[in-house]
DNA sequence: GCACTTGTTGACAGAGCGCCAACAGTGATC
DNA sequence: GATCACTGTTGGCGCTCTGTCAACAAGTGC
């Protein structure tokens, strides 16, 4: 059995050391300090897997106690669905204006955008989308479930088949099709394997014949 | 500052107590400890994500000493890499014969038999090519870009363009082709979005467009 | 100046992991 | 069959990380 002990060794300067830059503490308004605290969250977990940012860091880079990381986000796992949620809807900045034209010209212009938002915001895009390293945990595997459907309804929305509700098919579909383009463009960011003209190409000739040949099927 | 010192509270069975049946412990081949161990791992990584599988768990499961498990695979991560090892090698059994006939024939087989072998182990491949909880780690991410490597290099074999030394272009594009497969098997098996038949549509339809109308422009 | 609110801190207790010296099966040798 | 050496196996130590909570102190109102 082992049972741990606190001993009296106070923390504190050694006595006649020089006295370090008192840092008074500061209160922030509450929405105030917690945006701090998240986006020093968002920077890290950014930067590292899950596993390898702990709170200890995070509370480090925004100067505060790690206790207060707790207080406003509850357990770190919270703290990341919180980060999770911000990567992944900044992106989410919906296509204006639907494209005009045939179905051609919309699938273009629909890859088009999502080529342009995806890299703009690519570490962060990326690190969310591939979870971070908590890809099987229920609730993560939610906050990226919710925005990929969010992109399947505007990809269908875009092709012109979101006027009506559309069936569950046709939703798998749509999301399995995000799910190529995430893919894709992993491939063209990360992996360096692809340029844009060819991640361009195929995302659109592959939304082309799903829109012409495969959805009408899954009614 | 806490201090952990080591109380003389034996954990033996209380004098006079019942006599627990002696477990005497057994020696096993290491190589047959090694797999036992890894069964047990593959199990329960397979049914939870990796932060929900201690190694207690695992030795627990294996009637084991928990440093045993060290023993063996030295850290938690590395026997969870000999587990995701696992998990997609034993689906990787390579179509023996490739199939015959014109490009539609064979992306149809190719789709078949990618489906055959998903649905059989569905649960630990679907576990493993999600990354169970780890996808963003270096190490366990080679891992399953080497599975996906092999996959897309088998498609490309069976469409006919295996023979030379595919590009890189074309590589990422196949990569690309797996990456919407995984997608939309989970569509399929975990979330029961769409049918079979509907899967089947959609990525032998896909992989037909790749292959007459995407895959020329990548050379 | 004083009291009250509440943002903030530091310590505690528990759990999980890597490591290692000691223990004990198992087969070889006399 | 007794003894020995080899090595598979165990249990515990020290460390890090996390969640919780009582106490502290920065502002604010009187």
């Amino acid at each position: 059995m082992v049972t741990c002990v606190s001993t009296g060794a106070t923390p504190g300067p050694p006595a006649g050391a020089v006295r370090p830059p008192v840092i008074r503490r500061r209160r922030l308004e509450p929405d105030a300090r917690r945006e701090q605290i998240l986006s020093v969250a968002v920077r890290l977990f950014g930067e590292r897997p899950y596993a390898d940012v702990s709170t200890t860091d995070v509370a480090r880079g925004a100067g505060v106690a790690r206790g207060l990381v707790n207080h406003y986000f509850g357990t770190k796992k919270e703290l990341y669905l919180e980060v999770v949620r911000v990567m992944l809807t900044v992106p989410g900045v919906a296509l204006e204006r639907l494209p005009g034209g045939g179905v051609p010209e919309r699938v273009d212009a629909i890859v088009t955008w999502f080529l342009d938002v995806v890299s703009r915001h690519s570490t962060s895009w990326l690190a969310a989308i591939s979870a971070g390293g908590m890809a099987g945990d229920a609730d993560v595997d939610q906050v990226i479930a919710e925005a990929v459907d969010v992109a399947a309804d505007s990809i269908l929305a875009a092709v012109g088949l979101g006027d009506r509700p559309a069936g569950e098919g046709l939703r798998g579909m749509a999301r399995a099709y995000v799910g190529m383009a995430t893919y894709t463009a992993r491939e063209w960011l990360q992996r360096g394997a692809l340029t844009r003209e060819q991640v361009h190409t195929l995302l659109a000739a592959t939304l082309l014949t799903m829109v012409e040949k495969v959805f009408p099927r899954a009614a």
